[in-house]
DNA sequence: CAAAGTTCCTGCGAGC
DNA sequence: TGCTCGCAGGAACTTT
């Protein structure tokens, strides 16, 4: 599930447990998650302190203050597919490493990684799946990373406009709905908010995406509409988590998942919802994904 | 069976 | 014709 207003929600859960504060333990129960965990992951952040949470796209971005003499470092993290963070409240555990114990007594089979931090809060990294990472990398070349490297702009930003997202589609002999879903396109987009932009804009997702723009590589109505529903779907649901956000915190304070009402997604059979269309929502699969269209309203 | 993500590999077509 | 290169599409990863 965590696309762009997902990460996004997680992020604004844990800066205020996160930000500012140090990181008394870490823990890595397990090597690797997609990929092997940093070396000497725990020790490398333990006594670190917390600088700004952000995100990039779907990652999650910590900066971390570095030791003296240090270069900086960055805590990269994604959630792959299934993963989610849990905050653990502060149990009046004495918070020295040696105590440390990962809320041991409520650690789950998929609970992989933990983070003890000043004041007592746990905050777990829980991803039965573990198509998740966590990384470590030089704050100065984070840009560079491979990961980082081609991802395009970020949709509420200003550098996503009709003007770029005409540049990025134009030539490219693909369905419009493989391009967005493409991170160098448009960053933070997934199979759900691709479905509901498209849906909500009225395009079929076979349309080729070359389509949406002008011989010359110039945006048409199409594109600049479709930038504008690419935010506010994403505004939308964002909206929507920051309200789960508050809801799931008094629950358990399990992050990552929240439920948003889609108007497209997993709504095969179901009537198309668009205003004035008596269409009703089909599946069909692109590039081994589910897609959810009306084909009725979606040209 | 299908699943919200990303990387890697293969195969194809364009262009030299 | 033959060889690259880049792009597009699919498989793979893993667990529930």
């Amino acid at each position: 599930m965590p696309e762009l207003p997902e990460v996004e929600t997680v992020r604004r859960g844990l800066a205020p447990v996160m930000e500012g504060r140090r990181i008394l333990a870490a823990v890595a129960r397990r090597p690797d998650l997609r990929w092997p965990l940093p070396e000497r992951f725990a020790e490398r952040l333990t006594g670190r302190r917390i600088g700004r949470l952000g995100r990039r796209a779907k990652y999650l971005v910590a900066d971390i203050e570095p030791e003296d003499g240090a270069a900086p470092e960055v805590l990269v993290m994604h959630l792959g597919m299934s993963g989610s963070f849990r905050i653990e409240p502060d149990e009046g555990v004495p918070s020295t490493p040696g105590d440390f114990v990962m809320a041991r007594s409520k650690a789950s089979a998929h609970d992989h990684v933990a983070f003890r931090m000043e004041g007592g809060i746990e905050v777990v990294y829980n991803d039965p799946r573990r198509f998740g990472a966590m990384l470590l990398v030089p704050r100065a070349s984070l840009e560079e990373h491979p990961l980082f490297r081609d991802i395009g702009p970020e949709p509420l930003g200003t550098d996503f406009n009709a003007e770029g997202l005409a540049r990025a589609l134009a030539g490219r002999r693909t369905p419009i709905k493989a391009a967005l879903l493409d991170q160098k396109v448009v960053a933070g987009l997934g199979n759900i908010y691709v479905c509901e932009a498209l849906h909500r804009a009225g395009l079929s997702p076979e349309r080729q995406a070359a389509s949406l723009v002008t011989a010359a590589g110039k945006p048409t109505a199409a594109t600049r509409r479709l930038v504008d529903i690419v935010r506010d779907v994403l505004e939308e649901a964002i909206a929507a988590g920051g309200s789960t956000l508050r809801d799931h915190a008094q629950v358990d304070g399990t992050l990552g998942y929240f439920q948003h009402t889609f108007r497209a997604y997993d709504r095969e059979g179901e009537a198309c919802l668009n205003p004035g269309c008596r269409g009703t929502i089909a599946r069909l699969v692109q590039s081994g994904r589910s897609t959810f269209y009306c084909a009725t309203c979606q040209r």
